[in-house]
RNA sequence: GCGCGUUUAGCUCAGUUGGUAGAGCACUCGCUUGACGUGCGAGUGGUCAGCGGUUCAAGUCCGUUAACGCGCACCA
């Protein structure tokens, strides 16, 4: 006897006991079997500190559905998950935590700050990984990695000594991005631009010669004290003789030259420009240029150095304030202006950052991006939508050096010793003894360590093992699909482009199917401090993980950002209880000793015609996901089901299923278990947990439904010529359905048909459809029918009579028929516009051409037949 | 400044290589229909942002304008 199932689906009871018996079958454990084509994605890999957001949710369902769909299809399939050591992020949140209980990193030293560090990664580590698992992704968690494991932080050692040796990385002395408030550098691609009003300060500097003053303009006055020079365009004629001057830097009193620079825009402000090499990218290479002295007036944590005593320890803004109010005491200050300008912020605390001089490390990018910039360019690697190729280029084009040291204590500590005896630096894979040039025992290793981004760039190859040649790089490498959002096409899909092309000499994956962002119902990003976010987690909890996935699947096109909603969920929720009744409903009709899903003999019109309906979803859905159309493919899923399946066909097969021809039942009963178990595996990658739970119900051959075979479409399952009947049929149908409804009459109240129709035998099949589907008491059919007083329904294939003579109303059924003649000649008239066009006959293919001729036809018959009935009217 | 995206029903969005505009939600009317009221049936609602072009044919391709949004680069 077959399951009893419960009136609603209860994702609730059925998600986690499903999600422990496929860890416990090992369903998700890729093979390596080497004789498979392999399908790999690795998981963009979410930091330690986080959890799980909606970003994530979409993220990952997209990769599932990819990852399911695939395993289905018989490949090889790895989705390698794992997580991020953040350091920043990381980093900040622990010193936060300590801060609480009074402690700061100096406290504990590096060595504790570390063993605090382990531990938290320990205690929260995992928790995002849990909340993964909420969601139904299938990874092979057994190779589950972390980007500061021991093989992630072989593979960083390896790569930095590569690069080293290679000459492309180098430690020098240049302008940085450093924030003050993590104290550390960032990379450019980290700082985040951002408009803020401040002011535009003019000021004079006067001539050491006492020969007057030059006017200039500044948005920073506290970077004066840094102040070598002021430069002028060389065009300029206005300053031609003050080039070459020299200056008394105001409050400071240093002498400083002025001089001519191509940088400077004669129109803007003053067309007269400070500069200060140590705390301005622009003015460091005026710097640069001019041979002037790199003045540094800041500390790490942006106070003015004790080098200027009457500042010393201010901080850079309240330095400002003071530095304007002495300015313009001194006579200095011309005038003040409001100014809204870019600034540069840091990406994780968005302080304002202050570029800075320091030593640190950088990787030579221009040789690493080319190859990089091919590689999307030739399409071994394919953005989808294709569009994103465009900001990979610009920015790949115009990349400057990476920086990757980061005075941080949580990350890859850069390979790297010094000797304090010659000075030569020693960069090593092991722990070097000596110095390699001196061998002097005297060295040190480098404090800092890499930025996050360094060791995700190894991603797609140091989990598989890499730099060791396992057998699962082998099998694996390169991956196939990339699946990440628009924001980080910068700091990981680039670098894993060219770090993969530079180390393993081939692309890391094919394709990098990029996503947008969810926002709210009003279409706010989803943040923190608006306070706007909406937890999966509790989605999940409340209508289940696999409503959260179809909704964030449905409506998704690549590329673009999705608004997320409680009342979209909610649709979802109820096109899962409708599949799980309909399910209830297969069921409750099943023999005890139903066989497993096969094509049954002696097939009625609706089972061809649902059939070859399936078949076709089978083919639109699986096109849709190899073009990575995953919105359309679940589109088309949900229409099949809920239009064709619970609409038409489930209704159709009560006639056989309620009547006494047993032969017919078993046809009926074999036909709604093939096409549900086979919809139910279309539908799996998109809805894992009720498609398993009820598949298992169902008569089925194997252990899971994730393991059974995807759907194929199949050519014997094509009956054009009975869809074309039913269309007849279901054209009838609802043609009756809408007179008895605009005649308010209660489905209760059956009434005959008499279908008149040169067609006999397509209606003649189709009779008892009209008694369920159309309140039929009975059906007379025939070529004509003279009914007296009796409501008609007028299709292209034939003409219906219901006689209710007490509800019929001639004059208004003339002026809808006159109406409904109106509308179909109109119809008509444009169609014969398109084919008496000698260019439309000409031009367009033929198959077009036929199907206008088809249409014409169809409308032809019909305005014929409502012709013919106005006239019975008269 | 350069580049990109969006603009389709009241709302949120789909719309495959051009071939008679779709869904969900909302709204209106009707329904205890032996799977499901998280439901069933029927319906209202659209000069596909504007203009121009290519084409036999444009929501779809090209150009242009506008509004909104995003990215990059910035003039101190």
């Amino acid at each position: 006897m077959y399951k009893e199932l419960a009136k609603q689906y209860e994702p609730q009871i059925v998600e986690d006991r499903t999600y422990k018996t496929w860890i416990d079958g090992g369903y998700f454990k890729a093979p390596c079997d080497p004789d498979k084509k392999t399908y790999t994605i690795v998981i963009p890999p979410p930091n330690i500190t986080g959890q799980l957001h909606m970003g994530h949710a979409l993220d990952n369902t997209l990769q599932d559905i990819l990852i399911r769909y695939k395993r289905m299809q018989g490949f090889d399939t790895l989705w390698l998950p794992g997580t991020d050591h953040a350091s920043i992020a990381t980093e900040v949140k622990i010193v936060e935590k300590m801060r609480e209980e009074g402690i700061t990193k100096d406290d504990l030293g590096r060595e504790g700050f570390l063993v605090r560090a382990w531990d938290w990664k320990k205690q929260y580590g995992g928790r995002i990984v849990e909340q993964l698992k909420k969601l139904g992704s299938s990874c092979d968690w057994s190779r589950e990695r972390f980007t500061m494991d021991e093989g992630c932080n072989k593979a960083v050692k390896e790569v930095f000594v590569r690069l080293y040796e290679k000459g492309l990385i180098y430690r020098g002395n240049r302008i940085i991005n450093w924030c003050p408030e993590c104290r550390t550098t960032i990379s450019d691609a980290e700082v985040e631009y951002e408009d803020q009003a401040g002011h535009f300060w003019h000021l004079r500097y006067p001539f050491k010669d006492g020969s007057g003053y030059i006017e200039l303009a500044t948005t920073r006055p506290e970077t004066m004290l840094g102040d070598v020079a002021v430069a002028v365009n060389p065009k300029d004629e206005r300053y031609a003789d003050k080039v070459g001057k020299m200056l008394v830097l105001p409050l400071i009193g240093r002498e400083i030259p002025v001089v001519a620079d191509e940088y400077v825009e004669m129109d803007f402000g003053t067309g007269v420009v400070k500069i200060t090499p140590a705390h301005d990218p622009n003015d460091f290479e005026v710097g640069a240029r001019h041979d002037l002295p790199i003045i540094n007036c800041m500390t790490d944590d942006a106070k003015i150095t004790e080098d200027y005593p009457k500042y010393a320890g201010m901080d850079r803004f309240a330095a400002r304030k003071a530095i304007v109010k002495d300015l313009e005491e001194g006579g200095y200050l011309i005038k003040t202006e409001d100014y809204t300008h870019n600034v540069g912020t840091c990406y994780r605390c968005h302080t304002t950052i202050e570029p800075r001089v320091s030593l640190q490390w950088f990787v030579s990018m221009k040789p690493l991006a080319e190859p990089a910039i091919e590689a999307v360019r030739d399409g071994t690697i394919r953005f989808i939508p294709d569009r994103f190729s465009k900001n990979y280029f610009h920015w790949m084009e115009n990349i400057r050096d990476w920086c990757i040291s980061r005075q941080l204590w949580w990350g890859h500590r850069i390979p790297a010793w010094y000797c304090a005896d010659c000075g030569e630096i020693t960069v090593s894979k092991g722990t070097p003894d000596v110095c390699c040039k001196c061998g002097s025992k005297n060295i040190e290793q480098d404090p800092d360590t890499l930025d996050t981004w360094f060791s995700s760039a190894l991603w797609p190859f140091s989990t598989l093992g890499w730099p060791d040649n396992t057998e699962d790089l082998r099998h694996y490498f390169p991956t196939n699909t990339l699946v990440t959002g628009y924001d980080i096409i910068t700091f990981w899909v680039s670098r894993m482009i060219f770090s993969s092309i530079e180390n393993m000499g081939k692309a890391p994956f094919d394709t990098v199917l990029i996503h947008g962002l969810v926002r709210d119902a009003q279409g706010r990003k989803m943040s923190k401090s608006l306070g706007n976010g909406i937890d999966p987690l509790e989605i999940i909890a409340t209508y289940g993980a696999d409503a959260l996935r179809f909704t964030l699947a449905t409506g998704n096109s690549p590329g673009n950002d999705m608004r997320f909603s409680n009342e979209k969920v909610e649709a979802s929720r109820n096109f899962a209880n409708k599949l799980w009744n309909a399910a209830r409903f297969v069921l409750m009709n099943l023999d005890e000793n139903e066989p497993a899903p096969h094509i049954p003999a002696n097939l009625a019109l609706e089972d061809k015609w649902i059939l070859s309906i399936f078949n076709k979803t089978v083919r639109d859905v699986t096109e849709a996901l190899d073009r990575f159309e995953l919105g359309i493919a679940v589109q088309k899923l949900y229409d099949f089901i809920w239009d064709i399946l619970c609409d038409w066909y489930i209704e159709l097969a009560k006639i056989r299923l309620n009547a006494d021809d047993e032969e017919a039942k078993k046809t009926v009963r074999a036909v709604l278990v093939y096409v549900m178990s086979n919809t139910l595996k279309l539908l799996h990658p998109f809805m894992p947990f009720i498609t398993e739970e009820i598949w298992l119900t169902l008569p089925h051959e194997g252990e899971t439904i994730m393991l059974s075979d995807w759907c194929k479409y199949s050519e014997d399952l094509n009956f054009a010529a009975e869809e074309e009947q039913m269309n007849k049929i279901m054209a009838a149908i609802k043609g009756v359905r809408n007179r008895r409804a605009e005649m308010n009459v209660a489905p209760s109240k059956k009434a005959e048909l008499f279908i008149a129709t040169a067609d006999a035998d397509t209606f003649a099949v189709g009779a008892a459809f009209f008694k369920r589907l159309a309140s039929a008491s009975d059906v007379q059919i025939a070529p004509d029918f003279a009914i007296d007083g009796a409501v008609s329904v007028v299709t292209d294939a034939c003409t219906i009579y219901i006689p209710m003579r007490e509800l019929v109303d001639f004059e208004a059924e003339r002026k809808r028929l006159n109406k409904e003649l109106d509308a179909t000649e109109k119809q008509l008239a444009q169609i014969d516009a398109k084919l008496s066009n000698a260019g439309f006959l000409a031009k367009a293919p033929e198959a077009v051409v036929e199907q206008q001729k088809q249409n014409r036809e169809k409308l032809a018959e019909k305005a014929a037949n409502i012709r013919a009935e106005l006239e019975k009217l008269n």
